[in-house]
DNA sequence: CCTCGAAGTATTTTT
DNA sequence: TACTTCGAGG
C-alpha cells in the first residue's frame, strides 16, 4: 500500500474509491495532483487496469509532463510511458492520425495555430470590407464552435446583418482551412469527437479516463470525455470552481453538474486541508474569495502556522512598484539568511505585457530572472519562417504558409501580384501553390501580369519547394533529417542574408534561434528519439479496425505538429543535470501559473483595469484569479498597486483589495525580519534552518534592512531623498515613523484546526548568538504576544462576517444558483457581443461599440515555460559565455549590485527522507531546487539595461539570451 | 507595382 | 514596445 503513504483520509478514499464515476474537488494546495496520479497508479496496480488503456488528460504541457513524472515515481519508467496522457489537443491528433482515414481525414493535415487562424481571418475581412478585428473574430468562431455549432447551422440562426456577415466570415473561414488541410485547435476537438462517435471501435479499450483541472472543459472536451469513456464509463475528474479562470477559453463551470446528471451515481469527494500556504496568506485569499456571494461556502483548512502576514502595498509609480519589488526580493533572500533565495520569488502578473518595468529593475538590479510566457520561441519571426517554409515543404496545399513565405525574402512578388494570383489559383479551384508550379513551369497562363523580376522570384521559389520535397520524398536517402531540410531552405532562400539585411544588428541573435531550431530539429530527429516515440504515439491496436501507424516519413510531420502544440520535445535533462547554474526569479501570467507554488510571490498592478482587467467581462472570474494567483504563496504573499500607472493616470487599487475587511489581512510594507523570523520561514517552507551568522551576513550586505524608503501612502519619499538613487543613500532614515514589529504570528494563538508546526516553539529553541540576538528574541516574544492577539480579532472579525454572508446563501440550491449566475452572465455577454458585435463604422468612430466588440478578443500571445523548452537549457550551455564585467558608473553605489543566492547546504537529514519530505509535506513540490553556491555579480547597469531592451525586442528574455550573450555587442 | 521610412496607436488570459 | 498604416521615391 506503498502509493497510498503520506495521503489523508479524503485524498485515500479518492485514490482507492471504488465508484465508477468520481469527482474530487480540491482547493488549491490540496495535493489535487498528487491524488489524481495516486490514482491511477492504483487503478494499475490494485485493479489491474493496462497502462495503455487509461486516458489522462490535462490542460497544458506542463502539466502533463509534471504528471508523468509523477507517474513514473509511482508506477516506473515503463508503465508511465505506455499511459496515454497528455494535453486534449495533443491526445486528439494522436487518434485523428491513426485512425482519420475512417472520417476522410487524411494523414497530412496541418494544425493551424492562432496566428494562422488570424491570418486567414485577416484576408477574408479585408475582401469583404468587413470591420472587425481577427483577433474577435477568431474567439467568437471558437465560441461557437466549441458548441458543436458550424457555419451553416449559425446561418440558419442569423437574423441581424451583423449575424449573417459573421456567418459569412465563418463560412469562409471553414473554407479556407480546408482548402489548405488545416485543423484549427477546435477542429482538432471536433473532429476527435466525430471520429469517435461514428467509430466507437477506436476507443473500445479504453478502461479508465482521468481529467485534471477539470473546471476548464469547454462543452466539446466534455463531449471527449464522455465519448473516451464510452465503453466502460470509469471516469475521475479533479477540479476546484474556485479556480475557473478559462472561461473566455469557453469552459463551462457547469460541466460539474451536467456530470453528475449524466452520470446520477457520481461520487464526490470534497479535499480540504491545504498543505502549501501559510495561514495568513490562505486567510487573506479565502476572504477576497469569499466576496463573491453565489459561491457555495466551502471549508479550506490551513495546515501549517500563521506565518508572515501578506502585504498590500502602495507605490507611488510602476517604476518605483518594480524598484520596490527587487528591493524586497533582496531583503527576503539575505535577511532569510539564504532559506530563500531568487528562485524561490515568483512575479505573478495579469498581463504580460506587466513585465516590462520589473524586467527593467531586475536586470538593473542584476537579478537573474526568466519570463514564463510572453512571445513563444515558435512564434519568434525567424523561427517561424524557417518552419511555414517547412511547412509548405511537409505539405503545399497549406495556402496560409505559402502566402507567407512567397516573398520573403523578397522575390519581388508584390502583394498586388499576389493577391492576383491568390484569386485565380481560388478560381481554377486549385491550391495556390499547385496553380504558381504550373505558371512557373510554363503549364498554365496566369492572367494577372507578371513582371521580368516577378517572374524570376517566383522560379526561383517554386525551385526551393520542389527541391525539398523531392528531398523529402527521395528513397534513396534512407533518412531525411528535418535538419537537413533546414539547412537546404537556409542555402537555398539565403536565409542568412535576409537576416543580416532585415535586422542589422539583432542579427547575431536572430541567427542563434535559428541554430537553436536546428539543435531542436536534430535531438527531435535522433533516430533513437524518433523510434522510442513513434511508439508512444501509437495508441494500442484494435483487432479489425484499421490503423495507420505513424512511419520515420511521417518525422517531418510529427515535428511540425508538436510544434503547432507547443510541444517542445521532452526535456532534457540526462545530461548537465547537476548544473542549474542561475537562480532566477520566475515571472509569469497568473494564467500560466496555475498549479505551481513558490516560497515567496508578488502580485503588483493591483489596480482597477489591470485585475479586474478593463477588458474583462465578468469580474468574479477576476477575482478568481487574483484567489489563483495569492494561492500560489507557500510563505510570503506580497500585494502591491502603483498609484499612479505606465501613463501616469490615476489608478484605483483594485476593487477586490478595498472591500471592507480586507484590508485587516494585510501589512501595509513588507516585514521586519528578525532572525526568528528566517527560523519561522524555514519551518514553514520545511527547509534547514538558517545559521545566524548567514542571517547576520545578509544584514550587513543590504543598505536597507526594513521596508521603510517608500511611504506607506504611496506618495513620492521626500524631494532630497528622490533625487539621489536608492543604492547610494549613505544613511538610509525611516521614510515613515514606527519600525513596525516582525509579524510573524506564533500558531498557538489562533485556532487553526490543525495544530501543524508551531513557528513560537521554533523561535524559542533557536540558537542564541549574541547578547543582542537574545535581547532581540526577548522583545520578539512580547510583541508575538501582541500580534497574536491582533490576530486573534482579525480572525474572529472575518469569520463572523463571512458567517453573515454564508448565511444568506446557504441552503440546496447554492451550487445551481452559482452555476445559473454565471450562466447568466455568459448569456447575456453572448447577445450582446452578437448584437453589436461589429459595425461597418471605423472603430475609432465608435469606441463604445468597438469596446463591446472587442470583449471576445484573444491576442496571440502563448505562455511557454522556458524551462520547459530545452531550448534554454541548450542556449545557456552552448552560448559563450561572458563574465560580468564591472564598469565604473556613477550611479552605480561602490559595492555595485549585488544579488545573494544561498549556500549548498543539504543536510543528511534531509537526503535520507526525501519521501517523507515530499509526501508529509503534501505539497506540490518534490524536490528541492538545487541550492547554489554564494554568487556575487556587479554589473554594468547600463549594459543590463540595454540587455533587458533588446531581449524585449527580439523577444530572448535577459535570462535566456542576454544573460549569456552580454557582451556581445 | 514594389520598397522603405516615418508616424501613429493599441497593449488579457491559452491549446 | 511592436505592429500597422500611410506616403514618397524607385
Amino acid at each position: 500500500m506503498d502509493l497510498l503513504h503520506g495521503l489523508n483520509a479524503a485524498q485515500k478514499a479518492a485514490v482507492t474509491s471504488d465508484a465508477a464515476v468520481l469527482q474530487v474537488l480540491a482547493p488549491p494546495g490540496s495535493g489535487k495532483t498528487k491524488t489524481l496520479t495516486a490514482r491511477v497508479a492504483y487503478l494499475i496496480a490494485h485493479r489491474s487496469l493496462k497502462p495503455w488503456n487509461i486516458i489522462t488528460c490535462t490542460f497544458t504541457r506542463k502539466a502533463a509532463n509534471e504528471m508523468k513524472e509523477r507517474i513514473r515515481t509511482f508506477v516506473g519508467e515503463e508503465h508511465a510511458k505506455q499511459i496515454k496522457l497528455g494535453t486534449f489537443h495533443a491526445i486528439a491528433v494522436q487518434y485523428l492520425r491513426q485512425y482519420g482515414q475512417h472520417i476522410g481525414l487524411g494523414k497530412d493535415f496541418g494544425i493551424a495555430d492562432s496566428s494562422d487562424s488570424k491570418a486567414v481571418l485577416k484576408r477574408i475581412i479585408k475582401r469583404n470590407s468587413f470591420t472587425i478585428e481577427p483577433g474577435a473574430a477568431l474567439s467568437r468562431i471558437s465560441s461557437q464552435k466549441v458548441r458543436g455549432i458550424n457555419s451553416e447551422q449559425l446561418a440558419l440562426k442569423a437574423k441581424h446583418i451583423e449575424q449573417q456577415e459573421f456567418a459569412q466570415i465563418f463560412a469562409e473561414y471553414e473554407t479556407e482551412l480546408k482548402a489548405s488541410n488545416l485543423l484549427d485547435y477546435d477542429d482538432l476537438l471536433l473532429q476527435c469527437c466525430f471520429l469517435m462517435t461514428t467509430h466507437p471501435q477506436c476507443v473500445s479499450n479504453v478502461e479508465a479516463v482521468l481529467i485534471d483541472e477539470f473546471q476548464d472543459t469547454n462543452t466539446t472536451q466534455y463531449d471527449l470525455m464522455r465519448l473516451f469513456a464510452q465503453k466502460r464509463n470509469m471516469i475521475t475528474i479533479v477540479g476546484d470552481p474556485d479556480q475557473s479562470i478559462y472561461s473566455f477559453r469557453s469552459a463551462e463551470i457547469q460541466n460539474l453538474t451536467r456530470m453528475k446528471e449524466h452520470w446520477p451515481d457520481t461520487l464526490t469527494i470534497n479535499l480540504e486541508e491545504n498543505y502549501r500556504s501559510s495561514g495568513a496568506i490562505l486567510h487573506a485569499a479565502q476572504n477576497i474569495i469569499e466576496q463573491d456571494e453565489s459561491r457555495p461556502p466551502k471549508k479550506l483548512q490551513a495546515t501549517h502556522g500563521l506565518g508572515l502576514c501578506p502585504v498590500l502595498r502602495k507605490l507611488p509609480t510602476a517604476a518605483a512598484e518594480a524598484t520596490w519589488l527587487v528591493s524586497e526580493i533582496q531583503r527576503m533572500c539575505a535577511l532569510s539568511g539564504k532559506v530563500v533565495n531568487p528562485s524561490d520569488c515568483a512575479v505573478l502578473l495579469r498581463s504580460a505585457a506587466l513585465s516590462r518595468m520589473i524586467e527593467a529593475a531586475l536586470s538593473k538590479a542584476g537579478v537573474p530572472y526568466r519570463m514564463v510566457g510572453g512571445v513563444r520561441f515558435f512564434e519568434r519571426a525567424e523561427v517561424k519562417l524557417v518552419l511555414d517554409y517547412l511547412r509548405v515543404i511537409n505539405q503545399p496545399d497549406n495556402n496560409e504558409a505559402v502566402e507567407r513565405i512567397i516573398n520573403v525574402p523578397s522575390r519581388r512578388i508584390g502583394d498586388a501580384t499576389i493577391k492576383g494570383l491568390l484569386n485565380e489559383a481560388k478560381a481554377k479551384s486549385t491550391s495556390f501553390w499547385t496553380f504558381i508550379r504550373e505558371v512557373s513551369q510554363g503549364k498554365c497562363r496566369s492572367k494577372t501580369k507578371l513582371a521580368a523580376p516577378a517572374e524570376k522570384g517566383l522560379a526561383s521559389f517554386v525551385n526551393i519547394i520542389l527541391s525539398g520535397r523531392r528531398k523529402l520524398t527521395s528513397v534513396d536517402s534512407d533518412k531525411v533529417s528535418v535538419v537537413d531540410l533546414i539547412n537546404l531552405v537556409i542555402k537555398k532562400a539565403d536565409l542568412q542574408a535576409y537576416l543580416k539585411n532585415h535586422y542589422e544588428n539583432e542579427y547575431e541573435a536572430r541567427w542563434s534561434n535559428i541554430e537553436e531550431l536546428m539543435a531542436l530539429a536534430a535531438d527531435a530527429c535522433d533516430p533513437d528519439k524518433v523510434r522510442a516515440m513513434m511508439q508512444e504515439e501509437t495508441l494500442p491496436a484494435i483487432d479489425g479496425f484499421e490503423q495507420r501507424a505513424p512511419t520515420e516519413e511521417d518525422a517531418l510531420s510529427i515535428f511540425l505538429a508538436n510544434v503547432a502544440l507547443t510541444a517542445s520535445a521532452e526535456e532534457k535533462k540526462a545530461d548537465g543535470e547537476e548544473s542549474e547554474p542561475v537562480q532566477q526569479v520566475t515571472i509569469s501570467t497568473i494564467h500560466s501559473a496555475k498549479g505551481l507554488e513558490w516560497p515567496v510571490v508578488f502580485i503588483p498592478a493591483c489596480f482597477d483595469g489591470s485585475i479586474p482587467h478593463s477588458r474583462s467581462d465578468d469580474n468574479d472570474e477576476e477575482r478568481r484569479l487574483l484567489y489563483v494567483g495569492m494561492t500560489r504563496a507557500q510563505a510570503m504573499l506580497y500585494l502591491s498597486c502603483p498609484i499612479k500607472n505606465t501613463q501616469r493616470e490615476d489608478t484605483t487599487m483594485s476593487s477586490f483589495l478595498t472591500q471592507p475587511g480586507v484590508g485587516s489581512f494585510f501589512e501595509e510594507h513588507g516585514p521586519s525580519m528578525s532572525f526568528a523570523t528566517a527560523t519561522g520561514l524555514a519551518t514553514t517552507l520545511k527547509r534547514d534552518r538558517p545559521s545566524h551568522d548567514a542571517f547576520q551576513d545578509g544584514k550587513k550586505s543590504l543598505e536597507r534592512d526594513e521596508d521603510d524608503y517608500w511611504p506607506l501612502n504611496g506618495e513620492e519619499p521626500p524631494a532630497e531623498r528622490a533625487k539621489w538613487d536608492y543604492g547610494r543613500a549613505e544613511n538610509p532614515l525611516p521614510a515613515f515613523g514606527t519600525t513596525r514589529p516582525a509579524s510573524w504570528m506564533s500558531v498557538s494563538a489562533v485556532s487553526m484546526g490543525q495544530e501543524g508546526f508551531s513557528s513560537a516553539s521554533a523561535t524559542m529553541s533557536a540558537g542564541f548568538v549574541s547578547v543582542k540576538d537574545k535581547y532581540d528574541e526577548l522583545v520578539e516574544r512580547d510583541r508575538l504576544a501582541a500580534i497574536d492577539k491582533r490576530s486573534q480579532v482579525r480572525r474572529k472579525e472575518s469569520v463572523e462576517a463571512s458567517k453573515g454572508r454564508k448565511r444568506q446563501i446557504e441552503g440546496q440550491g447554492c451550487i445551481s444558483t452559482f452555476f445559473a449566475k454565471r450562466r447568466a452572465v455568459a448569456t447575456d455577454l453572448e447577445q450582446e457581443r452578437d448584437k453589436s458585435f461589429y459595425t461597418r463604422e471605423p472603430a475609432s468612430v465608435q469606441p463604445a461599440l468597438r469596446d463591446i466588440s472587442n470583449l471576445g478578443v484573444h491576442r496571440n500571445v502563448h505562455s511557454q515555460s522556458l524551462e520547459q523548452n530545452p531550448l534554454s537549457k541548450h542556449k545557456l550551455r552552448n552560448a559563450p559565455y561572458r563574465a560580468p564585467t564591472t564598469t565604473t558608473q556613477v550611479q552605480s553605489s561602490d559595492r555595485g549590485y549585488v544579488f545573494l543566492s544561498s549556500s549548498p547546504t543539504k543536510t543528511e537529514e534531509e537526503e535520507n527522507q526525501p519521501s517523507e519530505k515530499s509526501i508529509c509535506n503534501g505539497t506540490e513540490r518534490d524536490v528541492d531546487p538545487v541550492k547554489q553556491a554564494s554568487t556575487f555579480h556587479t554589473t554594468s547597469v547600463q549594459s543590463l539595461q540595454q540587455n533587458a531592451v533588446r531581449g524585449r525586442r527580439l523577444g530572448v528574455r535577459p535570462s535566456f539570451n542576454g544573460w549569456a550573450n552580454r557582451g556581445r555587442k
